[in-house]
DNA sequence: TCTAGCTATGTAACCAGTTACATGATCATT
DNA sequence: AATGATCATGTAACTGGTTACATAGCTAGA
C-alpha cells in the first residue's frame, strides 16, 4: 500500500535491494572500491545505473560536517573589479575542491546581512566579504556562528575578521603625490557614489586631509558618468589642470571628454585613474594610474579562508602593494 | 566518560536539553515559532545562543531534499559579457530564494564536465551552461542525474537542454549586412580564439557562407589584441574599408588602433562591432555594433531554470531579438 | 587438523534535523 | 459535572547516507 509506483528518487537502500547487497556494500562501492569483490561491485553498478541514482549531497554532508563551497558577498559583479576578484578567487577555491557561491549585495549593508544569512542557511563553510562598512546584524551573526570570513579590498588590522587588501588612503595619495610632483596646484577629483562604498570613503577622506587644494566632484560610476563630471570640470575658471579620477573607468570618460573638447592630454590635462584596469593601459594616449593588486588579493584571499576552513587555522592580515604605473596622461602643467 | 569538554559543535538536541524541553519544541522555535508558547520560546532561543547554535544546512536540506542553489558554468568571469549574465542571474534567482554557485570551464568542455560532477556532488539542483560545445561526458551526466539545465548564449531547438539565447549566425549577419548596405566590398573580420569558443565559431560559419569577400583575422581577445590585428590589417593593399569585429573589445581597439595611425574613422575605415557593451556608446567615435540582449538572456535563463527546478516544469527554447545599434563608427566607403 | 588471519559482506547505530501522531492540560459548552 | 475542542509539548519514526563492529568463508601455517 505504501511504495507508490515510483515516482520518488531512488536512494542507497533501493539501490541495495536491487543489487541484493547490503547498504555498507553500496557505500563502500562509491567511497572505496577496491575493498568490494569486482563483481559485487559491477552488480551495484548496474544498479545505480538502472534507477538513475546519485548519492545525495546533503546525505553526505551531514556525516562529513562538510559542504565544501564557501560564499562570497560582493557589491555588484557588473564591476571590472569584482569580477576579477571573483574569477581568482573561484579557480584558486578549485584547487582547495571548494566551491564558490555569489552573492551581490549592491553595497547594503542591510542586504549583505540578509545575504550573509542566507548562504549560511545553505551551508557556507566561510564566507569571503568586501569592505569595511558592515550591519550591526552581520557582525552578530559572525560572532554568534563563529564562521570563518575574510574581508578584502581594504586593509586594517584592528578589524573583527582578517582583512586582505590595499591601502585605499594610500592610493590615493600616491596618485595625489605624484600630481604634485609634477607641480600641479589645481587638481579636480572625479569620484563614484560615496553611498555603501566605503573604499572611495577611505580615498576621499585622504584626499581631504592632504594640504592641497581641491575640488571634488562626484558622479555616476561609469565612463558617461566621467565624461559627464569633466565636462562640468573643464567650464570651471581657472580651469584645473589636472584630474585625478578614483577609478578608471572615470578616467577613461575623462580622455574622452577631453579628445572631444579639443583639451590635449596630458599637455592641456593631466589625468590619472586608480584600479589599473587591463584595458587602461591601451586607452589612447595610455593612462597613468595606480595599481591595486586585484587578481593577487583575490588568490590570497581564497587561500586564506581555505585555509582557515580546512586547517581552522585564522590567517593574517596582509597589506598588499600598491603601484604607480606613469604613462601618458601626465606632465607638467603648462605655464 | 563519553562527553569530552566541549570541543564538538552542538546540535539541536543540546540545545533542546539546555532548555529543558524536546527536540520538536526546539524544531518549531525555527520553523514554526508561533506555535510555541512566549516564554519556552523565550528558554529555547536563550539556550541556542549561549550553545552558538545554528541549525545545519545539510540536515536540513536531507529532510526538505532541497539545497536551494543552482550552478553556473561559464567559460571565464573575467569577461565583460558574462560577468554580466552572472549578474543578472544571480539576482533574478535570489527572487527565486535560490542560490547561485559559479564555476569556470577556461571554455573546456572536459574541464565542464568535472565542474559540473563537481557542482552535483556539493548538492546543486540545476544547471545554467553556456553555448553549444559539451563533451559525451556531460551529455552522459545530464541524461544519467535528469538534472535540470538550461544552456544560454545560442539557441537551438534541438538541442539537448533548452536553450535561451540568440542567434549568433543572424548576429554576424546582421553586422556583415549593415556593411554590405554601405556597399563596402573590402571587409576584414577580426575575431577572438576560435579553440573553445562555438559563439565565435558560429558567427564565423555564417560570414563563410556569405557571398561577400572577407579576410580573417584571429587575435587575443582583447583590446591589445584588437589593436594588434588592425596594426596588421591596416598594412595589406589594397586596405580594407571595413572592419568587422564579433566583438566589442576588439573593435575598441581597432578604434584605437586607427586612431594612432591617423586613418580616420569613419571616413577612411569603417568599424561594426557585437555585443554593445556598456561602454560601446561612450567610444570616441560611439560604436556602431549589434545589440546582444546578455541581461535579459541572464533573468530570463534564472527564471527558466527556477521553474523547472521548483514546478518540475521544463522551459520552452527562447529566442532573443538582436538589434543593430547604428553609432558612429560606420559610413560609406570613399571612392 | 586446529587455529590464526585475512577478505568480503552484513547489521545496526549514528549524523542532525523534521514531523506525524500521541498526550495532558486548559477552557468553553451544555 | 461531563464532554469536546484547542493548545502546548513530547515521543519516536523518518530523511539518506557513513561506519564501527560483527560474522562467515576461506587460506595458510604449525
Amino acid at each position: 500500500m505504501q511504495k507508490r509506483a515510483g515516482k520518488k528518487r531512488a536512494n542507497l537502500r533501493d539501490v541495495a535491494s536491487k543489487a541484493g547487497v547490503s547498504v555498507a556494500t553500496v557505500s563502500r562501492v562509491m567511497n572505496n572500491p577496491d575493498s568490494v569483490a569486482p563483481d559485487t561491485r559491477e552488480r551495484v553498478e548496474t544498479a545505480m545505473r538502472a534507477l538513475h541514482w546519485t548519492p545525495s549531497a546533503a546525505a553526505r554532508a551531514i556525516n562529513s560536517g562538510r559542504t565544501r563551497f564557501v560564499g562570497a558577498l560582493v557589491p555588484t559583479l557588473d564591476s571590472d573589479i569584482f569580477a576579477r576578484v571573483l574569477a581568482e578567487m573561484e579557480s584558486r577555491l578549485a584547487l582547495h575542491r571548494l566551491s564558490l557561491v555569489v552573492a551581490t549585495t549592491g553595497g547594503d549593508a542591510d542586504i549583505e546581512a540578509q545575504k550573509a544569512q542566507a548562504l549560511l542557511d545553505i551551508g557556507a563553510e566561510g564566507l569571503l566579504v568586501s569592505g569595511a562598512a558592515h550591519s550591526p546584524e552581520f557582525r552578530a551573526l559572525l560572532e554568534r556562528t563563529r564562521l570563518p570570513a575574510v574581508a578584502t579590498s581594504w586593509y586594517d588590522p584592528d578589524f573583527l575578521l582578517p582583512t586582505v587588501g590595499y591601502d585605499n588612503r594610500a592610493a590615493a595619495n600616491l596618485a595625489l603625490g605624484h600630481l604634485a610632483d609634477l607641480r600641479h596646484t589645481r587638481i579636480a577629483v572625479l569620484h563614484g557614489p560615496v553611498e555603501n562604498n566605503d573604499r572611495t570613503e577611505a580615498r576621499l577622506s585622504a584626499l581631504r586631509e592632504s594640504d592641497v587644494e581641491l575640488s571634488f566632484h562626484q558622479t555616476a560610476l561609469s565612463v558617461a558618468g566621467g565624461r559627464d563630471a569633466t565636462r562640468e570640470v573643464i567650464r570651471a575658471t581657472p580651469q584645473p589642470s589636472a584630474l585625478l579620477c578614483l577609478s578608471d573607468v572615470l578616467a577613461a570618460g575623462a580622455i574622452y571628454e577631453c579628445h572631444h573638447a579639443g583639451i590635449k592630454v596630458p599637455q592641456d590635462m593631466s589625468i590619472i585613474g586608480t584600479d589599473d584596469l587591463p584595458g587602461s593601459s591601451q586607452l589612447h594616449p595610455a593612462l597613468t594610474t595606480v595599481h591595486l593588486p586585484v587578481g593577487r588579493m583575490g588568490r590570497i584571499a581564497a587561500d586564506a579562508i581555505a585555509n582557515w576552513v580546512e586547517a581552522h587555522q585564522r590567517p593574517a592580515d596582509r597589506l598588499l602593494d600598491i603601484e604607480l604605473m606613469v604613462r601618458e596622461t601626465t606632465a607638467p602643467p603648462v605655464g
